[in-house]
DNA sequence: CCGGCGGTTGACATT
DNA sequence: GAATGTCAACCGCCG
């Protein structure tokens, strides 16, 4: 080993100078030099375009750089050790399912290779690890639970960032690349010409360069959001500066239909992909808060500290269930809900596969149309297209179509939605995901599933007139704000007149006029049934662990009707008065009920490579000006 | 064992 | 127009 160390800096989801512990780690160790790196990983899910790695390095040395390396890190990290004479990989922990067994991968290697492994935690405001530790080793599953495990916590004060990074040493690289296995392709439904970026290791020129869009066979970027540490802090310091907004900040309060600007701080890309640590933003929160009149101030958990500590209660939760957390099936937290488009499950691992079984060619046809945003609901259809589109949309709009998907409507699985999000969203993070996938349905953290988000009533609260879905749908555009949410109801002479007819099941255009789709459903029909349905289910109430579950026989649980196996439509005995299937949801409501009050027993799932939970953790902020994502 | 209460963010009617 | 109450009734926690 050479006696001044050499150091691999290992980027993840950490994408910045300021407050990096990690970074801290790496320079403390005085290296003779450091290898800014980070991973092509197939693992993940690429939507984002990897800007031009200039990036801040420059800024502080210029013979440094952001190393992109086109290989996956369990196979290129090993290779690189060797070329490099490394003594030291640092980086940054993450609690994720598929991190933590890449890391653990990546330990053994390290060690057989001498090299040492220094981990830092950086990414949450709490060790999420710590924190569950506090909760009795249980997920964290309200905010009062992160509460009570953060009392005695303290939120790590900002490292100071480095003013200078020595130089990379040689970058010789004398070794095969291993190129990934094609299949599966988390970014084959992006992508629309063959994936070019893994020829080199080096890039094609040889300069560690990140791909660009077209060598990943990725369309240019829709989106106007921009990433990047220098956006990201310019974008803290407007919101700190106004002390007003960061103090009396409350979420319920913020309007889903404010864009250009949005209501709420659009901070959270920045902390996806790590180009804001959230213990600054936490503590530029503080500072305005100690100066601001208490009574004046917001509360947790709806004030801007409450949002910060939900992303860590998902990613406590997360850290505790690992993969199961990211679906229905061996969850144990997670209500067993029988929804229509399940996932198909890969019985070697019990985990979820990237496709699902159609039970119903109609709620098929449902998920596509809300997929699309052509559900004839103005409100839902303008919420997908801007998530399509943009790739942000507001948390209380994520609520929305969310609801309407699951429990409020199509009565679909929460998986299909989640994974429409994890395809289209620049925050998206695996846990708070699933997390909010499973309060929404209310599957998990959340019960209260006979309050329904309105696709009319709830838009119209903070946005009469339809600004929002004139600009997302503008073949409404010219609809009289009567019917902005309900266009149906629009007399034909009005809809001639705002040149825009209301018919079939397809967006389009009739003789110079544009169509607009009817609504695909009646939804105060759908939202009873689906309120009779989860009545049901809940009276059942199998988790997601419950060998019935696995085993397919949950369905003996549940009565039939005409509308589907197991909406509960037909009868109203469905809550156990007077049938044979009623008794038998009573026991095995009594049974799980005892369960649940009872020890937990953690999922015994093994943690096994999975294929259809890709992440978003791998993309790289576009440089500035650069476009990023789909 | 019971009841009360809180739970980030519903809809609708009434004041 | 904002604030409050009612609707029907979920879970988990606390006393």
């Amino acid at each position: 080993m050479p006696s001044k160390p050499r150091v691999i800096y290992w980027f993840r989801t950490d994408l910045r100078l300021h407050d990096s512990p990690a970074l801290k780690a790496a320079l403390d160790l005085k290296p003779e030099c450091l290898y800014p790196v980070w991973c092509w990983d197939p693992h993940y899910v690429y939507r984002a375009r990897v800007g031009p790695n200039r990036w801040q390095f420059l800024k502080i040395n210029k013979k440094s750089k952001l190393f992109v390396v086109r290989e996956a890190p369990q196979t290129v990290l090993p290779k690189l050790f060797k070329a490099w004479k490394i003594s030291h990989l640092v980086f940054e922990k993450d609690t994720d399912a598929y991190a933590r067994d890449r890391d653990e991968s990546i330990n053994k290697e390290a060690k057989a290779a001498g090299v040492e492994v220094i981990m830092k935690m950086g990414r949450t405001l709490y060790d999420p690890d710590e924190l569950v530790k506090r909760n009795h080793g249980k997920p964290t599953m309200s905010i009062s639970q992160v509460e009570k495990a953060a009392e005695k916590l303290e939120v790590a004060k900002p490292v100071p960032t480095p003013e200078s990074l020595p130089d990379p040493g040689d970058t010789n690289i004398d070794f095969e690349p291993t190129q990934p296995s094609p299949d599966p392709d988390f970014n084959d439904i992006q992508r629309h010409a063959p994936d070019k970026s893994y020829h080199k290791l080096s890039g094609p020129n040889g300069d560690f360069a990140p791909p660009t869009m077209s060598e990943l066979g990725l369309k240019e970027a829709t989106s106007q959001h921009r990433g990047g540490e220098s956006v990201a802090l310019k974008n803290l310091e407007k919101i700190i500066f106004d002390a007003d907004y960061t103090a009396t900040f409350s979420k319920p309060q913020t309007a889903p239909t404010a864009f250009n600007p949005q209501s709420t701080t659009l901070l959270s890309p920045h902390h996806h992909f790590g180009s804001l640590s959230v213990r600054l933003f936490y503590w530029r929160i503080m500072e305005v808060l100690e100066k601001y009149p208490k009574n004046k101030q917001s509360t947790i958990p709806t004030n801007l500290i409450g949002q910060l500590l939900f992303r860590d209660m998902y990613f406590a939760a997360q850290a505790t269930l690992g993969y199961s957390f990211a679906q229905t099936v061996g969850n144990s937290h997670c209500r067993f809900v029988p929804w229509h488009l399940p996932s198909k499950i890969d019985p070697a691992n019990n985990l979820i596969t990237a496709s699902y079984h159609i039970d119903s060619e109609e709620a098929e046809i449902w998920f596509q149309r809300w997929k699309w945003g052509k559900t004839g609901f103005p409100w839902i259809d303008a919420v997908m297209r801007q998530l399509r589109t943009e790739g942000w949309i507001h948390h209380l709009a994520r609520h929305a179509v969310a609801c309407f998907l699951t429990r409020g409507g199509c009565y679909i699985s929460w998986e299909r939605g989640a994974e429409v999000f994890e395809e289209w969203l620049v925050d998206h993070e695996v846990s708070c995901n699933s997390g909010n996938w499973q309060w929404l349905s209310c599957t998990a953290f959340y019960a209260q599933y006979y309050r329904c988000y309105s696709p009319i009533a709830f838009p119209k609260k903070t946005d009469p007139n339809g600004d929002y879905v004139r600009h997302y749908v503008p073949e409404l555009q010219k609809l009289p704000a009567k019917y902005i949410y309900e266009p149906w109801k629009a007399p034909i002479q009005d809809q001639k007149k705002a040149g825009c007819l209301v018919k079939g099941e397809d967006v389009g255009e009739e003789g110079g006029s544009r169509v607009y789709p009817k609504p695909m459903f009646d939804f105060n029909e759908r939202r009873e049934i689906c309120i009779e349905a989860m009545k049901n289910a809940y009276h059942v109430g199998l988790y997601g662990d419950n060998k019935k579950v696995l085993d397919g026989t949950w369905k003996e649980l549940f009565s039939d009707s005409a509308e589907g196996p197991t909406e509960g439509k037909k009868e109203e005995g469905m809550n156990g008065a007077d049938s044979d299937i009623g008794e038998h949801a009573d026991d095995g409501e009594g049974e799980e009920k005892k369960k649940k009050g009872g020890q937990q027993s953690p999922s015994k799932q093994t943690a096994q490579k999975r294929k259809g939970q890709g992440t978003l953790d791998g993309h790289v902020n576009g440089g500035k000006g650069k476009k990023r994502k789909t």
